[in-house]
DNA sequence: GTCCCGCGTTAGGAATCCGTGAGGATTCCC
DNA sequence: GGGAATCCTCACGGATTCCTAACGCGGGAC
């Protein structure tokens, strides 16, 4: 679990640190907005604690620039507790805001609220299409009617997964070939394969698929 | 949207659920622990607000009976600001505690910042015009009357971007071609023709269109 | 009013992309 | 060392998409 620390004030930052290690999580500090914007993009934390109160980039602005490209749980710490401050962050896209002084305790017992409520799937772990029942946690793929379980290869699991993970949206073959196949895959001979091997094992009508969907031209969409 | 709404505080029950219920939530509310539960059970509401002093069933154990069988999110307000009491409550399965005295538009900020993180669909913004609903991220153009999808190529997807990049702006022909066939083209003999596709596939009355206008000897124009 | 250029539309061939099958290479387990 | 499973390469038919060319129509300039 990576904590990305954002705050101006060293003695601050200094402190939480040492406090987030000692419950075990690995820090990532920056000290002023761009600072944090950049550490976000290289390290790719797990989450985010962030100062409102920091020189250059604004603290509203980094809660900005991250949602533009992220969806990870960001807490605001600030001083100011008016509500016109509150209600602004929130609505940028923070997922909490505490107001200092605050004690190491409440962080942290929010930290793992956040932990909690973003780091299994929402609702079920389980995604459920047709007659197939996904549990993404546990690696298991079963059919609901008579609950037998469907075995798959690791390189199918992966491109299942990476379809999973964005239900609705198309994915292009350049993102689903570096999601499962690594960064500069470009041969798109075998991901046509594994997604008719996909199909054969998950569809009701492998040669008329309704969930593994292709688009002509751009790339494949999984439809729940 | 339906919202639980458990406080012991007659008066503060009534005002929230004015509040809630001006912003569009359907609110069901109970005024101790037990009915609170009992709500919970029968109502399915989506998210639930909850006084930690109440008599009867108190508020942690209202947290625990919930969460033993549902992950709805549930907000915490409650009159002790003290440290153990958040831990305690957060730890036992809350999202989010709020001390009194708050101000209705910060609970109602946290609420959305709630329903969006545990909001099943992360909705995309999306661009809309006339019946349709273009979602830019997931690569989905629907109808709105019946939410049916409409097919583009990919040629046709570019196009579209490349307008909805910069609605109410006029696009010359060389800045289309551009965007949507690389640098250094000029032929517009094809722009012409995909329009034409565009207008047939997105507008009520393609030869009439009202969305995806032509400026004579300038270029073209897309109005929301 | 007339001419000319630009725009909309249609049709058809060329190029590209996708699904599928067979077969060889590699890895893992027994 | 043998066998099975998995992964990748290659080739082919079918479907989709892209581009070229040609024909009418209408708006704007003179």
């Amino acid at each position: 679990m990576k904590i990305l620390l954002a705050d101006d004030d060293v003695q601050i930052l200094r402190a939480l640190k040492i406090t987030l290690a000692a419950y075990g999580y690995e820090v990532v500090a920056a000290s002023d907005g761009a600072a944090a914007v950049r550490r976000a993009v290289d390290c790719h934390p797990d989450l985010m604690v962030l100062d409102l109160g920091m020189p250059g980039l604004s603290g509203m602005e980094v809660i900005e620039a991250v949602r533009g490209w992220s969806t990870m749980p960001i807490l605001v710490i600030s001083g100011r507790s008016d509500s016109a401050e509150k209600v602004r962050a929130l609505d940028l896209g923070a997922d909490d805001y505490v107001t200092k002084p605050f004690s190491a305790e409440e962080l942290l017992a929010r930290i793992r609220a956040l932990k909690r409520r973003t780091g299994s799937a929402p609702d079920s772990p389980a995604v459920l299409f047709g007659d197939m029942s996904v549990d993404l946690a546990a690696r298991r793929v079963s059919r609901i009617s008579d609950g037998s379980s469907i075995r798959l290869t690791p390189t199918e699991w992966h491109l299942l997964a990476a379809l999973l993970r964005s239900p609705g949206h198309l994915l292009t073959q350049a993102q689903l070939l570096n999601d499962v196949w690594g960064p500069g895959t470009t041969d798109s001979g075998y991901l046509r394969l594994y997604m008719a091997q996909l199909r054969r094992k998950l569809e009701p009508d492998p040669s008329h698929p309704v969930h593994f969907l292709t688009e002509h031209g751009m790339g494949y969409r999984f439809q729940p």
